[in-house]
DNA sequence: CAATCAATGTTATTATATAACGGATTGGTA
DNA sequence: TACCAATCCGTTATATAATAACATTGATTG
């Protein structure tokens, strides 16, 4: 498991992994608190903070325009690495993808810029495959 | 100018693009509704209504990572276009870059993952040249 | 004129995120 | 063991961002 890497997870820290990891979706820093009051979890902070840890160790990534985090689907997932994702907006499928390609175009570019690239957010709206075939709209 | 582009902006509108383009710089909604109120400008509301109609409009973006809005810089800009900001960390310059090459390659992507796509956010955060120069960290 | 549609103004509310404080726990290390 | 430092924790309060709901205005246009 993922989170041995690290040296255990604060309990805190793992009720937010396993939330996210169990919703295999995006959840929202509030509807992860809503899943967790029964577990002891009471406010904002306490989700946040796990959060912060857990981005940080790269075993969960935050998707800007959602407003919302995933855990990482990537096994060998590092935090620094660029990652793409598309975001359904039908029925809200989220994949991550790993796009060496990209990544490497999106520093030359930074470089011509003379920009000292950290790191980047590259998030795809669209339609899934399965929405497609479901409708043309 | 590029107001004339898409009819008369309405007068709400008018406001909220030429506080975006004299900030010359990103603002939050809240921000450019703290600039307008001797203007007559009261409510949230207000600025949200006119950033949704100038970010159809094409004459504004949208910062997923920073919550806030930034006036359109490229002047052929069409909404639809795939663009990549460059968010200095250290000073809040942004820069807006069209590349032909990574908008392909998103779609190349997006393809290989039979991914319809509608729009794509990429933001890029480090440091701009004038912040390196000026210091190590 | 009547019907319609977009834009407006206002109040209230929801959603997202952080500040500030003190206490508890852990892990070294003198 | 006693101490220190660092991290994590729990809580209350607050800041920031965005939308809901509703009434009104103003400009077409058939």
């Amino acid at each position: 498991m993922k989170s041995s890497e690290h040296g255990a997870l604060t309990r805190n820290q793992e009720l937010v992994y396993d939330a996210l990891t169990d919703a295999k979706g995006p959840l929202s820093a509030y509807a992860i608190l809503d899943g967790l009051r029964e577990h002891g979890i009471r406010a904002p902070l306490q989700v946040y903070r796990a959060l912060d840890k857990l981005l940080e160790f790269g075993l969960v990534h935050r998707l800007e325009s959602l407003n919302s985090f995933v855990a990482c689907s990537h096994p060998e997932c590092d935090s620094r690495e660029t990652m793409v994702f598309t975001i359904c907006e039908k029925c809200g499928k989220v994949s991550e993808l790993a796009d060496k390609a990209i990544a490497g175009q999106l520093e030359s570019l930074a470089d011509l810029d003379h920009f000292a690239l950290k790191a980047a957010t590259v998030e795809l709206r669209g339609f899934c495959q399965a929405c497609q075939t479901a409708s043309t709209q």
